[in-house]
DNA sequence: TTATTAATTGTCAAAACGACAATTAATAAT
DNA sequence: ATTATTAATTGTCGTTTTGACAATTAATAA
């Protein structure tokens, strides 16, 4: 029996930044961490990555466990692996950031594990690297966001322009011209217009929208240069 | 003594994916495996991550060792974790590609590892997974070459143009209008001509640039659109 | 009927893009 | 010495994209 003689094992997680919208601010779903070390504490949502699955199934399975979700938009960050990232013992994170509809998350899940939605400028401290974690899957959010369509994912199924410019303006921190970004996101040939129109908003009322599916998973790995005047 | 009681625990390597370019073609730096399984197979070169060091740390040992280069350009892939990439026993593998002047590399070396640079389109089966690293960290790199000014790391501190065009066209296996490369890539700002010329190539000769590493530094995470015509 | 408000469409100058042509700087051939 | 040759470099120009900004539209509320 052939053996790799002598080498360290080590544990390896998962932890999961769950991004979602709210129609008027990008939130991340918490969880209060339910062992010890810094039991109680906030932190990222996540588990050990067990014997018969990959890094990206044990993701999907966290996710499906604590948001009731299937299938969410989900993309592998980074392996965090310092030494003494964990007190306890050397355990390797691979980083997940997720994109979920925020009204499709099933609420009564808050309760079952401690979780709930923060403003992500307004979050708690959290445990271990998870605020690094949280750093790195904005920017990549943002990176992403500026080039591919994956906003959409946290948006439902019918949708308004408006809607997408709070977001894009949520994820990216700033302000974008309606005028031009309306132009844009339409230009993309991405959307189709409904005959429906969202009235809660305005008087004159937004046209709901829903995505050419056929077209966005064509073109999902698309350079699209959603952002005017982008400098990273 | 707390402790996350019964999980398993597992090995955990890094393979890296050397591209180099000899002027003409784009080259990756193989090594023959000098351990069971699979022992005097063509495998990247990679190896476990130790106890005191983060899987950045291994990489970085691992291609000094194996090319004789510091601080080369390095970038974390992805995680391989299917539970059965490797029939020993369970091991993940941080994937990572790695840029480096051809030139810089320490040929006697290929005798110490059994190293050996093969033409990136006519390279031998690899071991486990590692045939699958290699397309993925070809198409990484294509993405990040056609937004980021990454490719200068592979040519030696002063370059040409048509060096340079030459490059991106292997990168991107397509033919590229050397006058509106020339062009797009001068309106960078990020070169500096130099008084030199190469006149290895040509009658004319061309003039030889270096990076200006200020604005390098400074615009590496810059989107610049490099690539026209780019469907990805 | 009118004021109000947000959504949508319109305008336009500047910049970027990319197809293609002409010129230039050297060497090799005559 | 003159000319042919070749690759590097600069130039041209119509088209498209961009982004700043204005005007119009579709509804409701006063």
């Amino acid at each position: 029996m052939i053996e790799y003689s002598r080498q360290p094992h080590y544990l390896v997680a998962v932890d999961c930044i769950v991004f979602g919208f709210d129609g008027e601010h990008l939130k991340i779903l918490l969880v209060k961490r339910g062992l010890e070390p810094e039991i109680n504490k906030w932190s990222l949502m996540g588990g050990f990555v067990g014997a018969d699955e990959s890094p990206d199934d044990a993701a999907n399975r966290v996710l499906k466990k604590m948001t009731g979700l299937e299938g969410v938009y989900l993309e592998q960050m980074q392996i965090y692996g310092e030494p003494a990232r964990d007190p306890i013992e050397r355990t390797l994170s691979v980083g997940y950031f997720a994109l979920i509809d925020i009204h499709k998350y099933e609420a009564q899940l808050n309760d079952d594990y401690e979780a709930e939605w923060f403003l992500i400028n307004d979050r708690p401290k959290l445990i271990f690297d998870h605020n690094q974690m949280v750093a790195d899957a904005r920017k990549k959010l943002r990176y992403k966001a500026a080039l591919h369509p994956i906003l959409f994912e946290m948006l439902p199924k019918k949708f308004t322009i408006p809607q997408l410019h709070i977001l894009f303006e949520e994820v990216n921190d700033t302000k974008i011209d309606t005028r031009n970004f309306s132009r844009k996101i339409t230009s993309t040939g991405l959307l189709i217009k409904l005959a429906e129109k969202d009235r809660t908003g305005s008087k004159k009322g937004a046209f709901y929208f829903k995505l050419d599916k056929k077209k966005y998973s064509a073109n999902s790995q698309a350079f699209l240069n959603l952002m005017p005047n982008l400098k990273v």
